[in-house]
RNA sequence: GGUCGCAUAGCUCAGUUGGUUAGAGCGCGCGCCUCACAUGCGCGAGGUCGUAGGUUCAACUCCUACUGCGACCACCA
């Protein structure tokens, strides 16, 4: 069979993906006599494109489900998208703008949500179709979205069993607004930007005779809305204007000094400005003195009425016309430059306004408390583990969720009111009729659920709770949830608290937190900042699998990868991990060529071959390789450190299948008697299935096209068997060999290397050694000629040393290139200095450590011996070169 | 402000329970189109393992402090 020269993942990718699909293997079922493996994957935002977080995050899914697979697992792999409240409703709402020029009040919520329906369904997940791209094997039947009907059924149950525990309220409370999106968002929703900014401070005269309170403020526009200044009780300055009035600038208000332990006498004068209205502490102040909660700031941002003359400006514009007004009036102070925090909204960036408004709440509390004991105990394991610990201390101190928002696109809040007798209804299906006065007159709460508040219910909502699904008995609880850093709280604790109120269990065996991508200088990955990857682009340019590849081999443990690309205006110029990845499936592919090239008449089935007793020492050497390659990558895949796992099947399908076994292999199979060329065959044949599978979970397209081509007809190779160790093959004793024999050849290509000698030119080698070794070698002989270019080869075990010959010094055995005129005597001696005043370091080295009294001592006996055969082997060395 | 992570070759990163001649890929230098592969083959140069102390016979590895980068948490004007 012909294969072409170059790999060319594009119309390989494309085909078998579409033979996948189409022959079901993505598919699951319950299977009662089959072990399941199930991972529901983070629903991305129905609105969201593929990033690099997501193609990382992605590769590390298909290849553990792969690995599981074939492992023998039912495995299951949950696609599905999230209805992402904000971000969708805003992409609709400025469609809705850009095409006919109106708002969402313009044509009014029910049109509102049947338009946002409408995209979602033309445009939302193309995500998902971009996961295919990628080679990820899940099950698209299954794929969920939050707000289908059976999900919005689980969200409505959840919500009336946690209102009816007593844990829902509805209250008036100081909480995040976003002036943009009028909405209001969670704590967790709030990221805080330092900025460089200033404080101000402000006079404030008292009411009745002289003197005066200096406040300080970082917005000054929100004294308009001041209803007290605070000082601390024990304060002794302040003792005597106690209970006395200042007059607020700019309002003539006069509003009363009062004692609250939130002053902080140590902060300037020691009086502190009350705003209630917009301030969290201040609201609380407020609420301990019965003072008056003035908004200044209304929804949109701008100031209000009770603004006086700076009604109508936007809030930073006020800022402006308070801080010119009061330097007028001779009420500024002074300004220092300062740094602190703004609030701002994770999702548009817009600065929060805390405002008070009445919201649905829910106290975290109980089932915090009954949460914790779970991740105490590791009922869920945490790899890194250290965010475990991050999750209890979270939960120890967590605080109410804010869970309505005034948004049209979600699940709205099942709470009704009764327009008659004000009876508040909460249930799952609406209700025909009061329950109380039997008016008809009900109103539905007008807000949505926190995004988050649906999401958290993913991992059993996907399997089909409340109802006592199959699915539910038999993949729940799920093996693995594997998700980034950033929605550790926000979304996986909130998993574990529901998944143990509602079902009793945890929702996953194991969590997984991986790296985050970052630019190779260490930046964010952002498109607007120009650093952006198209992961689809990377795919393009490389392939699926080198894609899968590079970013499994640079995700180790540690919190961020840096991956290693030249990216000009979000345009990969080059990848140099992902070149070297893609090598590496050609050097797979080419590999593959050798062996079915090879191959004589049918296709050699190979299973259950060792290497055997009759074997020769390149065959044991290979297969005790091949055992502790199958041993090492199935354990670095099972601990997800997939970085090992990379890094094993390279080294050993590249620096050591290809570079030796098959090097070694060519000339059995040109230059042998039938019998052995079969054998030869059989063995290459295995151990291009073996590599084949157990690169899969990595590299499926690739693999899946030499599979076929070595095996057609037999079914795809993510069904097969995950390669497995076998103690027949276990021959440490065989490694010295291989790895002395390795040195030879590496001594003599160095030393031909080192004098210039061309590649063509055969040369003569004469080896000193011990009559065992040189027996070995001897039987190796054509394997010397050939990997290193040898013409005839001597072997001596006693008398003269060659003379005028270039010389190398392999442990006991000595090396000696007899070059004639092509020795320039002068570089030779250069190079021979050189190798002894290494040796001489190491001798030195290895004799200080053996004069020391101490060490003889203290070491281990092991460790000393080593030190005393290192010390012979040089001395031996020297003693060698020196001649 | 609190907690945590990271600092190893020009670049991106490995380095297991303290004892190795500190590794890989890329890049770089030299030589090769050797019949699977130039997306290749062979050889080589390049590191006082962030700084300063400490523990130990022995520290890249353990401890302390510091510096730099980063993350998370936090209502202080």
């Amino acid at each position: 069979m012909e294969l072409p020269k170059a790999y060319a993942p594009k119309s390989v990718e494309e085909k078998w993906y579409s033979w996948w699909e189409e022959h079901g293997y993505f598919y699951a079922e319950v299977e009662k006599d089959r072990r399941p493996y199930c991972i529901t994957i983070p629903p991305p935002n129905v609105t969201g494109e593929l990033h690099m977080g997501h193609a990382l995050q992605h590769s590390v899914h298909d290849a553990i489900i792969r690995f599981k697979r074939m492992q023998g697992y039912n495995t299951l792999c949950l696609p599905g998208t999230d209805h992402a409240g904000i971000a969708t409703q805003m992409k609709v709402e400025q469609q809705l703008w850009q095409e006919e020029k109106k708002t969402r009040w313009d044509v009014g919520r029910d049109e509102m949500v049947r338009r946002i329906w409408a995209w979602t369904e033309k445009y939302g997940g193309a995500i998902l179709k971009q996961l295919r791209a990628l080679g990820c094997s899940y099950d698209w039947r299954r794929t969920r979205f939050t707000l289908d009907e059976g999900y919005h059924k689980a969200v409505l149950e959840a919500f009336v069993r946690f209102y009816q525990r007593g844990w829902i309220y509805r209250g008036e409370r100081m909480v995040n607004w976003c002036p943009r999106c009028l909405t209001v968002i969670s704590d967790l929703e709030v990221e805080e930007v330092t900025t460089q900014g200033f404080l101000w401070y402000i006079r404030y005269p008292m009411h009745e005779g002289n003197g005066e309170v200096v406040v300080a403020t970082t917005r000054p526009e929100t004294m308009l809305g001041d209803t007290a200044v605070a000082v601390h009780p024990e304060d002794r300055r302040w003792h005597a204007r106690l209970g006395k009035q200042v007059v607020l600038p700019l309002m003539d208000r006069p509003i009363p000094i009062v004692a609250d332990e939130y002053a902080d006498p140590k902060m300037g004068s020691g009086a502190v400005k009350i705003t209630p209205a917009h301030d969290p502490n201040d609201f609380e102040v407020g609420k301990r003195h019965n003072l008056p909660l003035v908004r200044v700031i209304g929804d949109d941002g701008r100031m209000t009425e009770d603004a006086g003359r700076f009604a109508g400006l936007d809030r930073f514009e006020a800022r402006k016309a308070v801080l010119q007004a009061l330097e007028q009036g001779g009420y500024l102070v002074k300004r220092d430059a300062y740094e602190y925090n703004i609030p701002t909204h994770d999702k548009c960036g817009t600065i929060i306004e805390p405002l008070p408004k009445e919201q649905w709440f829910m106290n975290m509390k109980l089932l915090a408390q009954a949460t914790i004991p779970a991740l105490e105990r590791e009922e869920t394991k945490y790899f890194p583990d250290r965010f475990r610990n991050y999750s209890i201390e979270w939960l120890q101190n967590i605080r109410d969720w804010t869970l309505s928002r005034q948004l049209w696109w979600g699940h709205r809040v099942p709470v009704w009111t009764c327009g008659d007798c004000h009876e508040v209804i909460v249930q799952a299906e609406p209700p025909a009729h009061c329950s109380k006065c039997n008016s008809g007159r009900l109103e539905q709460d007008p807000d949505v659920l926190d995004t988050w508040f649906s999401s958290a219910l993913w991992p059993f909502a996907t399997l089909g709770w409340p109802a006592r699904t199959p699915e539910m008995e038999y993949f729940y609880p799920t093996n693995l949830l594997i998700t980034s850093r950033e929605i550790l709280y926000l979304w996986v604790a909130r998993m574990i608290m529901t998944s143990l109120e509602f079902v009793g269990k945890i929702p996953f065996h194991h969590v997984l937190i991986h790296p985050t991508i970052l630019t190779r200088d260490g930046k964010r990955m952002s498109k607007s900042l120009g650093t952006g990857i198209d992961p689809l682009e990377l795919i393009g340019m490389y392939g699926a699998d080198a894609t899968r590849f590079a970013l499994l081999y640079q995700c180790s443990s540690t919190q961020d990868v840096r991956f290693d690309a030249d990216v000009e205006e979000n345009r990969v110029l080059r990848s140099m991990t992902t070149e070297m990845c893609r090598n590496f499936a050609n050097k797979v592919w080419n590999a593959a060529r050798f062996v079915l090239m090879n191959l004589d008449e049918e296709p050699v089935t190979s299973e259950g071959l060792p290497a055997g007793e009759e074997a020769e020492f390149a065959d044991r050497w290979i297969f005790h390789r091949l055992n502790e390659t199958i041993h090492k990558a199935t354990e670095a895949l099972e601990n997800y450190r997939f970085d090992d796992y990379s890094k094993q099947l390279y080294e050993f399908v590249w620096g050591e299948f290809c570079d030796w076994y098959v090097e070694m292999a060519k000339l059995r199979l040109y230059g042998s008697n039938a019998a052995e060329q079969k054998k030869v065959r059989q063995r290459l044949v295995f151990l291009l299935d073996q590599i084949l599978r157990l690169l899969h979970p990595a590299m499926p397209f690739v693999t899946e096209e030499i599979w076929q081509a070595l095996y057609p007809g037999r079914g795809s190779i993510m069904v097969q068997a995950y390669p497995a160790t076998k103690s027949d093959w276990v021959q440490p004793d065989v490694i010295g060999n291989m790895v002395f024999f390795m040195e030879i050849v590496r001594s003599v290509r160095n030393l031909r290397a080192e004098l210039n000698c061309p590649p063509s030119k055969e040369v003569k080698v004469i080896l000193f050694g011990c009559q065992d070794n040189l027996n070995f070698l001897r039987e190796q002989e054509r394997y010397l000629r050939a990997l290193a270019r040898v013409g005839s080869v001597e072997y001596l075990n006693d008398g003269e040393r060659p003379r005028g010959a270039a010389t190398a010094v392999v442990g006991e055995t000595e090396v000696y290139l007899p070059l004639g005129d092509l020795i320039n005597l002068e570089e030779e001696k250069t190079r021979l200095n050189r190798e002894l005043a290494r040796a001489g370091e190491e001798l030195e080295r290895a004799r200080r450590k053996l004069g020391n009294s101490d060490f003889i001592a203290k070491a281990k006996e092991e460790v000393v011996r080593r030190e005393k055969e290192k010390a012979e082997e040089f001395e031996d060395k020297i003693r060698t070169l020196n001649l």
